[in-house]
DNA sequence: CTGAAAGCGCTTACAG
DNA sequence: CTGAAAGCGCTTACAG
């Protein structure tokens, strides 16, 4: 900056207020001072800046375990908002449990992130961290800032199974201890009537039990009249649709399966998935422009003294979900009509 | 910082030089400056040290579009290795074009990354950026700095199909223009002997002329003969395994299938899917250390005015890819047998 | 073994 | 409209 400030005869302050268009610069001279900052290939310090003004421009994610096959949508839909509002996106994996979620939140507070966005551990609650955080788990889990109405995904995947005439469900969570999950479950139930009958399995406990491999026992639930498997996840929905395939049995003909998610690979596989689709970009934007908002706060606050209430945001925290349908779902078969027995039962 | 010299009466050199364990400073007042941080919570300013040392301690990581399924694993690999060397990860996503590929490295290094870390879109090169850069494609690709071996990799599969017997072969790629996507069918033909029959098709060539749901005529190659179907990846395995299964086809006892990737819905569904597993840990590993070695070199470069020369690590650029056989591959149909027609065929 | 001093690159009152 | 000056928090020669 001084390079330029010298090859122009100006003081540096001058180039700081033309560059960052803080005015009180003739237009001429913020004309000129671009050109030769372009011309001199002048790259802000962040470092120089973050120093000065105490902050930096740059907001942490932080991201439960791994094996989340949502994590690219999610990451990717983050750093599209944070780079739009002018943040950087630091990213920190929990891997797994609560204590790594702690250490991941600390390294990034001292790599200085004025903010952070997290997406908790099953229900995990974020003390006190000492900067703005943004959490997206849903709308259930107390401090929530915005997420998918996974209840309402859940009630319309429901809805339309009843719709195609279904009476009797199987639904596959995998971790009980999910906010997210259950959420997506117990709207499903919202949507059943008096007259529809359902069970849920978890599978996390069936394979605690029953190890790894265990078959879903699906057969079973068969022939005892199910006609839907719902499932809280594309990822569960896949493995139900393979093992329903290989033991020849139709999907949808016989059995309607469906997932939660609308994963790479659901659209693709035949027959393709009916799932509920999220839409992270606007999530991502929401969680984001929270963040900003409180941190902007946060730098106008102590100057005036002023505390201003965080903005009551409850109209904006839920984002609607979107029912797919695609070819794994249809009409249920008649109730009359003996379950059709696959070939290799 | 000073708080804490204030506090004890010392300077806030000795501190600094206490806490970084530069030596220099008596045992018993380290002890003591240490307890007075932490009682202070002292958190190390990173503008401050940044500004100072002219280094930010952190990694930028820039990925291709955000479809690929591998970006997980990536991501995670790349974060715990930078966070065990001391650095922390800003991601950029190169969305697709090399345009916006080029405007995320200039986003990195406007943000004062010390060095990048790219998975380059379809074998682009990056130019000179003005800092170190690992770039991890494949071994083929000139200025790879450390990727699987994805040739190996190819080799195994097609070694162990041609092992259960199979003699003709139906390769998937999805992009042409991928150098990762060709050295693993490079390296599948280059386990072929010469009666082994092969033919290649591509997935996008495919759906640019006939449409995204255009079916991959799976039959017909069948018919002609094929009994083992590998693909570039468990996405486009999964693809077929679900197209084949819903045909009435059995894997493996008709046809085998083979992924790469090792993707978190293979092991799952059923007939779990062989695959190649790819060491992300080791490979992201190599890659951090390869960028830490550049960035203290460049370090120590100017004060002693030594140019020194970059290691030449091509001993340790490729990292094995592992073969992980399940239960969708198997013996080859007897040549002789004629083609075991599937039910809706 | 410890301290005084300079300076990394910026921004922001304040004066002119 | 422009400039001189201070200071954000650290580290690093250099003196003592």
């Amino acid at each position: 900056m001084s390079m330029i400030a010298d090859a122009l005869g100006v003081s540096s302050a001058t180039v700081s207020n033309a560059l960052s268009g803080k005015g009180r610069v003739s237009v001429d001279l913020v004309d000129k001072i671009r050109k030769k900052a372009d011309e001199l290939g002048y790259v802000p310090s962040n470092a120089g800046r973050a120093l000065r003004t105490g902050r930096s421009n740059v907001l942490g994610l932080v991201l439960p375990d791994i094996s989340n096959p949502l994590f690219p949508q999610i990451a990717q839909a983050m750093e599209t908002a944070a780079s739009n509002a002018g943040y950087g996106v630091l990213i920190a994996d929990s891997r797994g449990n609560v204590t790594t979620q702690t250490q991941a939140i600390s390294r990034l507070i001292e790599r200085g992130v004025d903010g952070l966005v997290v997406i908790p551990r099953r229900g995990t609650r974020i003390g006190d961290v000492g900067c703005p955080v943004a959490m997206v788990d849903t709308p259930s889990t107390p401090g929530n800032t915005v997420s998918a109405d996974h209840w309402e995904g859940g009630a319309k995947v429901a809805r339309h199974l009843v719709d195609l005439g279904h009476k009797n469900f199987l639904l596959i969570g995998h971790d009980p201890a999910s906010n997210v999950q259950n959420d997506r479950i117990g709207g499903m139930k919202s949507a059943f009537g008096r007259n529809i009958r359902h069970t849920t399995i978890w599978l996390e406990t069936l394979m605690r039990e029953r190890g790894e491999q265990a078959s879903l026992g699906l057969i079973d639930h068969l022939q005892n009249g199910v006609t839907a498997i719902a499932a809280v996840s594309d990822l569960h929905a896949l493995r139900v649709l393979t093992e329903l395939q290989t033991a020849g049995i139709k999907v949808p003909q016989q059995v309607s399966v469906t997932g939660f998610d609308d994963l790479i690979f659901s659209p693709v596989v035949t027959p393709s998935l009916t799932t509920v689709h999220m839409d992270m970009a606007r999530i991502a934007e929401l969680a984001i422009a929270a963040l900003v908002c409180e941190i902007e706060q946060a730098k106008s606050t102590a100057p005036t003294g002023k505390t201003l209430k965080r903005t009551v945001t409850a109209d904006i925290s839920k984002v609607s979900m979107e029912l797919m349908v695609r070819a794994s779902s249809g009409p249920a078969v008649s109730p009359d009509a003996p379950f059709p027995t696959g070939e290799t039962l």
